[in-house]
DNA sequence: ACGACCCTAACGTCGCGTAACCGTTT
DNA sequence: GAAACGGTTACGCGACGTTAGGGTCG
């Protein structure tokens, strides 16, 4: 052992990937793009609590429909001076912004069900016809 | 003029981008894909109605969540035996698949938005603080 | 000779998945 | 000596956007 635990804090790879459910690719991946910054005993990384913190405001914001990008800025924000005003207004409104897009996209979606739904019951209707009558023909609007 | 018009019914690129909002780029994308097969003019495009029809279908498919290979499978479906009764089904158990796919999206989107506006509460919350009570921290899951 | 329009070719984007290949530790 | 972990490099996908460079009209 070099040092196989310089902090009880900290999580190797794997314990990362298992707690959080996502690959090890990813959190090498967020690495690269600097939203994450695990220390290193010698080459392996060392997730600390800070990671962790960050990670899970990552996979909350991905839901959210934060581009990674978009994380980042958030996260370095958070970094920077913590509770301050100014960057707390930011984030509120880039939040709203985001909430905005989030429900227009699912107003989309439900539109895009309806329209689906509506299709398959004519399909279905084609498909109790006894014989082809032929009317599926896709267009019509 | 080497042949303005072949034909009254076709579309430049331009008429087309135009006409259904998608850009050029798209088009050609599209054709490449074997989406669409325009005619040629020489060097270039000429959209016909059947290309229009089968656009048409692609945009709405999209809005469903199909990808661009499933809907070029089941355009080729459509085309290769209108209104065949195994190609139908087919298309109707595709569509259902889809159909339970975007419902699942959205379940997951409203929680998005469910989770994002509570967020948006709190943030309010600590904005509504006379001073820097910080207590913003982000974590608590 | 000019702009307006068209073309092809090919690299950039985002968020990783998926090898491939290598080293270290158990 | 092999399994189980760690590492880096790098290509692949999907659906285009975006130059870059050149042809063809009126």
């Amino acid at each position: 052992m070099t040092q196989t635990c310089p902090n009880e804090e900290t999580m190797t790879i794997r314990e990362m990937s298992a707690a959080y459910d996502v690959t090890a690719r990813t959190l090498r991946f967020y690495e690269s793009k600097e939203l994450l910054s695990p220390i290193r005993d010698g080459s392996r990384r060392l997730f600390t609590r800070r990671d962790r913190a960050r990670l899970t405001l990552i996979l909350r914001g991905k839901r959210f429909g934060f581009s990674l990008e978009e994380l980042r800025q958030l996260l370095d924000l958070y970094e920077l001076e913590d509770g301050q005003r100014t960057q707390l207004r930011q984030t509120y409104d880039i939040a709203r912004q985001r909430l905005a897009d989030l429900v227009r996209r699912r107003d989309e979606l439900d539109d895009a069900i309806d329209d689906l739904s509506r299709q398959i019951d004519h399909i279905a209707e084609a498909l109790a016809q006894p014989d082809g009558s032929g009317t599926v023909r896709a267009s019509k609007g």
